[in-house]
DNA sequence: TGACTATATGATTATGTGGTTATATAGAGA
DNA sequence: TCTCTATATAACCACATAATCATATAGTCA
């Protein structure tokens, strides 16, 4: 049954959606847009990185149809696609806080 | 609420993870594994891959707990250390048939 | 011990891509 | 039109890493 999680068609798919999540920054443009729509001046400041950057993660959020745009007048206004990207950053973080519990029972269980 | 999901001091930890899965062959051998424990030889076997290229991507789930060995007289079995990431692979599996089922909604619909 | 099997690891190469810089595009307002 | 602002993109570099090959380690059995 677990089997039916990954097959060999969509392995591929799914390695690349993961990849895609497997960049700080773009996590960090996916978090502030859990907020809401969101201008690419909004995302520089609040990300910290330049614009360049910033444009061309977005392309790549949006080639892979993480994020939505909008242009309205001279803005452009990104949005999350998709929400179910937030439950799984739930899920990672939740075995990343497993994994601490683990170390630190090593540490003071043996 | 949505900004609980990801902080700045886990958000490379996360990203990590993602990165880990984000490699067809390692998602193949979670896939695998997911039937239960196997050896080096058999992930060769079924995956397709060399044994020193299987070898060195178990490293890299091993050092991240991603999975787990045990040895036992000549081999290795190894085994998936927290089953949340078939979770995972099944939630981006419905992202990208969501996906799909939009781009066939676009064709036919408008 | 020696032969065999299973696994791990070091060195190397090739490729992908994140970040930067400079520049192009495009809309708004005068 | 010209200017300003916002965004996108192309060229480039630097670095990470997946795959391969060769080799080392380690356990089993004779």
């Amino acid at each position: 049954m677990a089997k039916t999680a990954l097959n060999p068609q969509n392995l591929d798919s799914v390695a690349t959606r993961f990849r895609i999540l497997g960049v700080p920054l773009r996590l960090q443009i996916l978090n502030e847009l859990a907020n809401g729509e969101r201008t690419v001046t909004h995302l520089v400041e609040a990300t910290g990185s330049t614009q360049p950057n910033v444009s061309k993660h977005l392309s790549t959020l949006l080639a892979h149809r993480l994020v939505k745009r909008e242009k309205r007048g001279n803005s452009a206004f990104y949005s999350v696609s998709d929400p179910a990207v937030f439950k799984l950053c739930e899920i990672v973080c939740g075995n990343i806080e497993r994994a601490l519990e683990e170390e630190r029972a090593a540490f003071t269980g043996g």
